[in-house]
DNA sequence: AAGCCGTGGTC
DNA sequence: TGACCAAGGCT
């Protein structure tokens, strides 16, 4: 056998200093270097740290965390607000799972603010790790956000990989499979073109660049610093790489909800188990419609299966659609009207009676969220 | 290792 | 407007 990976790949080690240099100078004008927009990324003093200062690591632990899977945009006022009500670790460590929920909210990925909330509470027990090993051991961090975390907060020289970077690597080499296939192979592109002096530059450059320039569907190839040696560019449309898998389509599935009300007017709601889907967050009760079942049928029956209470089906209240990573929910939503059985937590954690002006307490799916409008609505 | 896990931006 | 995608991690 000979040297696949010699063949099948440019090998950039030998240009990594010069790669370094032009996406350096490219993002000292153009990168996202904004107090209004990385406010984690700042010294106290407002200014863009030097190579020897650290920043504030749990404004960068959070952002992080924050940042997995989720835009830079649709971070910032969530993690504002985070950093308004927990300030400090020992703030978060002793606050609830029911608060940190809370603030969670809307944010989706759920189970990142029950690892955030665990990962706090040994945080807090002694002094921080300042390694990349000690930082993966912890719940909800990966080689990725640990790697940021480091660079960001200490300058260590700690690549890292993410949707961004997979992007523009995969565009520089032209590599011909999906990252997802070949994780070690990209780790070892992103080590390779790390600058070693300025870790926490080149980390923020690279996803700088990917996010603004050498984006998804419209790269901005002419005010790319490293087109001068990009194979995409040169294979005339960078827009091929990197290779995708064959989408496989969403399963589709209509959920009957039941909003009950009791004679006081109180509204039934309980809480998912911690692990699963929406993991933790209350909602309103109900299930899959079954083939061949109406959905005042489907309603009464997973209410009756889940817990143990008897409803007459009234009112449709509102229907949406709700698209998740992998799958799509049809949810036909009914006012319910209480008849007989005090409702157990069979199939979730908990079971409460509330008043519909106390929903805003409890954390809600998006979904949900709608569901409550409307239920105000037709309240009102 | 491939599937599960949310939501909103963007075109 | 539906489809793709985002500063990924966990099992």
């Amino acid at each position: 056998m000979g040297q696949r990976s010699g063949a099948e790949h440019r090998d950039l080690s030998a240009l990594a200093p010069e790669l370094s240099q032009s996406l350096l100078a490219w993002w000292e004008i153009h990168g996202r270097k904004d107090p209004a927009l990385k406010p984690w990324m700042f010294t106290k003093d407002g200014r863009w740290p030097e190579p020897h200062e650290h920043l504030n690591v749990l404004e960068c632990w959070i952002a992080e965390v924050m940042l997995q899977q989720t835009q830079l945009k649709v971070v910032l006022p969530y993690w504002q607000g985070w950093m308004k009500v927990f300030p400090t670790v020992d703030a978060l460590a002793a606050a609830s799972l029911e608060q940190v929920r809370l603030q969670w909210q809307g944010l989706g990925y759920y189970s990142r603010a029950r690892r955030l909330h665990a990962a706090a509470q040994r945080l807090a027990q002694g002094p921080w790790p300042r390694d990349l090993d000690s930082w993966m051991g912890l719940p909800g961090i990966g080689r990725t956000t640990a790697g940021s975390i480091l660079s960001s907060g200490f300058n260590a020289p700690l690549a890292i990989l993410d949707g961004n970077v997979k992007r523009v690597l995969a565009r520089l080499h032209a590599h011909p499979r999906p990252p997802a296939r070949e994780q070690v192979l990209f780790w070892q592109w992103s080590e390779v073109l790390l600058d070693p002096a300025r870790p926490r530059d080149f980390n923020q450059a690279l996803m700088d660049l990917g996010a603004t320039v050498c984006t998804p569907r419209n790269p901005d190839c002419g005010r790319c610093p490293w087109q001068f040696c990009c194979a995409a560019y040169a294979a005339g449309d960078p827009t091929r790489w990197p290779m995708t898998d064959a989408p496989k389509p969403l399963p589709f599935q209509v959920i009957g909800v039941g909003v009950v009300l009791n004679a006081e007017g109180h509204v039934l709601i309980d809480q998912r188990l911690d692990e699963g889907l929406l993991g933790g967050l209350w909602e309103f009760p109900g299930g899959k419609q079954e083939p061949g079942e109406s959905i005042e049928a489907c309603i009464e029956r997973e209410l009756k299966e889940e817990l143990g209470i008897v409803i007459s089906v009234g009112e449709e209240l509102i229907t949406l659609d709700h698209a998740y990573s992998h799958k799509k929910l049809r949810f036909v939503v009914y006012l319910c009207a209480w008849v007989s059985g005090d409702p157990q937590p069979l199939a979730s954690q908990q079971v409460r009676w509330v008043s519909p002006d106390q929903l805003d307490t409890f954390a809600f799916p998006a979904a949900n969220a709608k569901m409550i409008e409307a239920l105000r609505r037709s309240i009102n």
